[in-house]
DNA sequence: AATGAATGAGAGTTCATTCAT
DNA sequence: TATGAATGAACTCTCATTCAT
């Protein structure tokens, strides 16, 4: 496999330094406060500097392109939701199956719902990045994450644990990504979140033998 | 209810003559062409033109700024997607509830992979645009369609068919999607699918009551 | 003398038909209001045409270039100014020298404040265009009659006519123009009016013999 | 009062270093150049850069907006000319109001024919600009100086020195800004500013009490 | 005669990136 | 090492003018 992060892409040097680290996130920090003040459009180095109170060069120092910062930048991103995730299933390792497919949706969701603004910022950031192999290393670790955790299910055992999982896993992040994306009202939203784990219980149902 | 189409987005004149409907269809594939070959970010009015094989000047007698090009291409697209699907529902009308989904599924599925670079070429143009409206708006049709089409299921009779449906549309476009973004080889898609559809069936199972 | 207008900056064809003459008159208020409400960087034919209700290609047989237009409009706008000074210059024929004065002040300031917005407007249309035929043109018009005026006068007898004439005629057009400039208060500028015409009573005091 | 300068059209930042200076001057010498060689319609942000030997991109630096470049090299002239006329009136304090009637003359004059066609280029500069707090500004500081120095005459007393001084001023400018954009020969220009001053005399004479 | 779609050079402005200080 | 002035290619958009209809 090839990695995940090219070589053009990745900070020139790793933050060995607490004051480097900070720096780093005042960057990180910066960069999603521009995008939410202005848009990805006016998105510029200038602008991301003088909001972190860095020089220019200084930033050119730890990210060498400006599309490494954005690739750094969701990279963070999609690193902090795969560890929440992780958690979760670990967390509900030996549960029942029902009690981890809620889980796992109140999760996602929660993770795209606290900061809306930030979720969607980051979303339109990558709109010229080839972020395919991020999004990918993204989807083993989850894919990796939730087959142990299903396998561990109390009261479900699975024929074909692959295809059950890969499918809830494209269900629920798919439909939570849609919901998401349509702005809905707080309990609308809840309501077909529900209805989501009701559907994903019948699914489980349908297609497991009791353990 | 707001116009979709905000008059600064909005082309500045329609083609009347034939020939002008050629242009602006010209420009239209050219825009897609240059997506595809040289990304969103390298997507710029004189290539356009170029490529469509028109002036600068006169791309801008049909759109009046860059934003209104990818906006009316997006809402071209939305348009025929919208058009699709209640094709579909309209066929779908008094079939089994489960004939249904599988239609949709099939119908979204189609869609978004007979170009799949166009597709993803036009999800990434929007990147700067605040497409919401559009959405908002195809959303409300497909609603419409698919809520028509439920209600008039042979065998299943809903409590709450609007959350039903609801639950349906946004698992179904939010899966559907979720695979096709990670481009996974056609047979495990063609997989999901086939669970998608099941899982489907088993929601409806379980919260409707037999007509 | 070169002629006033070069034959590149006259009207293609002198409007022969009512109809023409008409149109042609349209297409002056269109350049004015236009002037007014956009400013003279966005004075484009597109717009003067536009609000004129003529096609750009009609404009473009009347005014062969856009430089055209804006050199008629003022060869327009001086020749009735100067039309209303030789009046009032013949109309005062005979008088004293200082009622003489006074009347030129007063045709002047009418002139200039009577659409102060246009007169402005018309100054700055002309940035880019060599006027000072027309200029020199109005002011040997002026010149002439004011003369011819002053020659006349009922109580007065100059010894170096052309020189007080000159003289007169510089000052009170020029205080006028920056008297108008300054966008002073009315009451204030009707005071400097009256100033002016008491300074330019002493200066004829000074400079005359009884007749 | 409000500013001169809207933040609009001020310089980002002010030079601080001698290298910047000399670029701003250069800027401002390449504007003058340009728009004595190619007139106001081809001044260009590019040709300014280019003939100031700098990048656009620099130039920018600087002038956030063509107008402020242009707005800036105005308020740079007016400036220095005000400068000069209160070094004249200061110079004048004390003497006889003819005197200074003739030292205002010919300060202004000389102001403005010592270098003729910059005078007029920058006239035209301004046409699409609106400059007239900049000439209020400079209007006020005229007058206060006028002011002063006529209060200070030697021989005179002026019973409405405000409106005297008001007059003085508006015929002296306007005045000599007319003859100035005649063109006239030399020898005219200079019996015109003879008479100019004769007549200002003539005024003082009739309006005040000796002292 | 009148129209207005098409042209395309050229305008103002931005911004990723470099490098002398 | 950190700075931020300088660069200039590349962008979006305008508009005087032409000419097929």
């Amino acid at each position: 496999m090839a990695p995940v992060t090219p070589q053009s892409l990745s900070p020139r040097k790793r933050p060995r330094q607490a004051r480097a680290a900070a720096t780093v996130d005042a960057i990180y920090e910066a960069t999603i406060q521009v995008l939410l003040s202005d848009g990805p459009q006016r998105l510029t180095t200038t602008r991301v500097a003088e909001r972190a109170g860095v020089s220019v060069g200084t930033m050119y120092q730890y990210f060498p392109q400006k599309r490494a910062l954005i690739h750094a930048l969701n990279e963070r991103y999609l690193d902090i939701l795969a560890e929440r995730i992780e958690a979760t299933c670990r967390q509900q390792h030996g549960a029942s199956a029902g009690m981890m497919v809620v889980a796992l949706i109140e999760t996602y969701w929660q993770a795209k719902t606290e900061r809306p603004e930030v979720t969607r910022a980051l979303y339109r950031s990558v709109a010229d990045l080839d972020n395919s192999a991020l999004i990918e290393s993204f989807a083993q670790r989850v894919d990796s994450a939730t087959t142990q955790m299903l396998e561990s299910a109390s009261d479900s055992c699975f024929q074909d644990l692959a295809l059950v999982n890969r499918t809830l896993v494209t269900t629920i992040f798919g439909a939570v990504r849609n919901a998401f994306e349509r702005q809905l009202a707080d309990q609308e939203a809840a309501g077909i979140m529900q209805q989501l784990a009701l559907m994903c219980r019948a699914y489980i149902e349908a297609v497991s033998a009791p353990r």
